[in-house]
DNA sequence: GGCTAGGTAAACACTA
DNA sequence: TTAGTGTTTACCTAGC
């Protein structure tokens, strides 16, 4: 017959256990080789030997850290004599377990996560007074300095103009060293206001480490106020969105005098160079250097002016060669890049709140934000059993899960028992109307590493599988890798979904089944997939007020928003429907790469591609054998439509964008 | 209570 | 013979 299985690239055990490394990330934290450990390894072995001042700064984040250590060792141990406690066994597994590790294997994060904000505070403003109290000393150093220098020439009987430049020079110094304290209070105080958020790893790995003995004085104080002025906007602006937050950072430094002379002539923010840089990058032809924009440099801190490009490779090479200068300031760029990273994730773990939030009422009884948008916090610690309501039935979805979708699911559910999965994941995805293509896509890593389970049908996982190819056709062996590779809970319990795959596969009409050279694949009927509730919803005004109702005005504006992310879905790049009689309801035969196949009449052909169009099964529906006009003339379809958009999402924004 | 949709399980047939 | 694929049926639950 038409069934071959000569597809079988690899069985999906194979793909489920050639997958297991996406599973092991999850709410673990990393021992080595993360972030910032190698981080702070590179920048220690960089400098090593070189820089006596980005030592000292780094032995002063080992003291934070180390303050941290101690904290943690007294939270475990209840003693408040760390020296007592530094050899004894750990009673608190896992904090002190990170607290013995080593200052470099401490991150920021982590530390966040075990300290109390109070702690986190404290450890920051001795952290910060400590730096307060080196770049204090040091620029006492540089007074002295320069004290000799004075007498110095004086002794050798200089003209009273170079005194009083000097003496103004000194008071400039004077001023710039007060300047700089205040910042550092600011910098103090916005820690302590902002708490939590002002202890973001980030903030405190730019101000701590790696400030290079090579930066001069000038320099440094220098990024000091331009981390104040980032600190600052970022406190006035307070949650604002991380675009805002940059441009308005980045404009308000750029128009901001320096407060000193230094060799950073333009007071440009180094902060907000990479943003400045993306951006201008985007803006310039791709030939064009990223270093190089509007006939400037853009070197950090630099904005010499470079006529054409030869000019500025010149100047490139000349001013910015390899050296420490050039160095330290790459890698405060690094820094600043990570920051900037490490806030990009704050902002979208705040988008993803927001959008949560927006997905629900906010009385809601039955709030479903689990599988919506954790991907910050896709912990399991936070679905442990513990938080499983009493007396619940424990899910029998899987017996060897330790973390059952179910278990999640009603973690946040509510209390009402549900000893099936499947109809909780049809009322969610119909009561939150969330778009798959674009829940996927907010989600992704928290379906594919948290094992979750998808609150989406099988039908809507397949199809939105097969949307996501290219050819809009995958076989089953592909359809089965792509839960794999997406979910980590079809990572386990292989025989019951791929079973439901294929009974789903088998029982939708609108899943055709198409046999080309390569054998099998699996297709799906865009208009069967939209015939398959419309009718529950056509013409019911209670349904719809019901649905609304349940919607609530954020979800129903959410739904909006998500049809909008929706737009850019791929299917949306296939010609319209032309025939669609204002349903606006997208044909599966117009979606992809149809090609007005021969056998046209025949309704499961459409989306193939030339190459694959050769043998379709169609499923036995007399009903709907018919061709596409009648297909099309479903009964209240074009009063459907509207309802369809919100029953159903994501193919609703298909529709919209027909 | 009936209908529908979805999930799960199982049996069965077919094929490589 | 085995494993994968595809189909079908039955049962259950939830929502309407």
């Amino acid at each position: 017959m038409w069934c071959k299985n000569d597809m079988m690239v690899e069985s999906a055990s194979e793909s489920i256990r050639s997958t297991p490394t996406s599973q092991n990330g999850v709410g673990t934290i990393p021992n080595q080789s993360d972030g910032g450990g190698a981080r702070e390894g590179s920048a220690s072995g960089e400098t090593n030997g070189e820089l006596s001042t980005a030592e000292l700064l780094h032995f002063q984040q080992q003291q934070a850290l180390q303050m941290a250590r101690q904290l943690l060792l007294q939270q475990a141990t209840g003693l408040s004599t760390p020296s007592s406690t530094e050899n004894k066994q750990p009673s608190v597994q896992v904090p002190v377990s990170v607290a013995m590790m080593s200052p470099q294997m401490i991150t920021q994060q982590q530390m966040q996560q075990i300290l109390s904000p109070a702690q986190l505070q404290a450890v920051m403003q001795q952290q910060q007074a400590l730096m307060l109290q080196q770049l204090q000393e040091y620029y006492k150093k540089q007074q002295e300095q320069l004290h000799l220098q004075l007498l110095s020439q004086q002794q050798a009987g200089k003209q009273q103009t170079k005194e009083a430049a000097l003496g103004n020079k000194h008071l400039a110094f004077q001023q710039q060293l007060l300047q700089m304290q205040q910042i550092q209070q600011q910098h103090l105080l916005n820690l302590q206001r902002q708490s939590l958020v002002g202890l973001q790893p980030g903030q405190g790995q730019v101000t701590l480490p790696g400030l290079p003995q090579a930066v001069s004085p000038s320099d440094l104080q220098q990024l000091l106020k331009e981390m104040s002025n980032n600190q600052e906007d970022s406190n006035k602006q307070d949650n604002s969105e991380l675009s805002s937050t940059i441009s308005t950072s980045f404009s308000s430094s750029k128009v901001s005098p320096p407060i000193v002379h230094t060799s950073l002539p333009n007071g440009q923010s180094a902060l907000q160079n990479p943003r400045r840089d993306s951006s201008s990058h985007y803006e310039l032809p791709p030939s064009s250097h990223p270093l190089y924009g509007h006939g400037e440099c853009r070197w950090p801190g630099c904005e010499a002016l470079c006529e054409d490009m030869g000019q500025f490779i010149k100047h490139l090479n000349t001013e910015h060669a390899l050296d420490d200068r050039s160095t330290a300031q790459c890698r405060v760029q690094m820094q600043v890049v990570q920051q900037l990273e490490i806030q990009l994730a704050k902002e979208s773990e705040r988008l993803q709140a927001m959008m949560t939030h927006l997905h629900m009422r906010p009385t809601e009884p039955k709030p479903f934000n689990q599988p919506l948008n954790l991907v910050s916090s896709a912990t399991h610690t936070k679905m442990s059993p513990d938080n499983y309501p009493d007396g619940l039935p424990q899910p029998p979805t899987s017996a060897t899960a330790p973390i059952t979708p179910m278990r999640a699911g009603t973690s946040v559910i509510s209390s009402s028992s549900l000893p099936s999965m499947g109809p909780v994941r049809r009322r969610i995805v119909d009561k939150f109307n969330t778009p798959i293509s674009s829940e996927l896509a907010q989600n992704h890593e928290f379906y594919k590493n948290a094992e979750v389970r998808p609150p989406f049908t099988y039908a809507s996982l397949i199809r939105q599988a097969i949307l996501d190819t290219p050819d809009r056709q995958l076989t089953l062996n592909e359809i089965y890798n792509w839960f794999t590779r997406m979910f980590a809970y079809f990572r386990r319990n292989t025989a019951t979904w791929k079973n439901a795959v294929r009974h789903n596969l088998s029982l939708h009409k609108c899943f055709v089944r198409v046999e080309n050279v390569k054998g099998a694949v699996w297709t799906v009927d865009e208009l069967e997939y939209q015939k398959r509730r419309p009718p529950k919803m056509t013409g019911s005004p209670t349904l719809v007020k019901n649905m609304i109702s349940g919607l609530g005005y954020g979800a129903l504006n959410a739904s909006y928003q998500a049809a909008l992310a929706e737009s850019s879905f791929p299917l949306l790049n296939s010609p319209p429907l032309h025939n669609s009689s204002g349903s606006g309801i997208h044909g599966g035969h117009d979606d992809v790469t149809s090609t007005g196949e021969p056998g046209n009449s025949n309704e499961s052909s459409p989306r193939l591609s030339p190459q694959y169009s050769q043998s379709v099964h169609v499923k036995e529906e007399p009903a709907e054998e018919d061709v596409r006009p009648a297909s099309l003339s479903v009964p209240n379809q074009n009063t459907a439509l509207p309802e369809d958009h919100d029953l159903e999402p994501e193919t609703a924004m298909e529709d919209l964008s027909s």
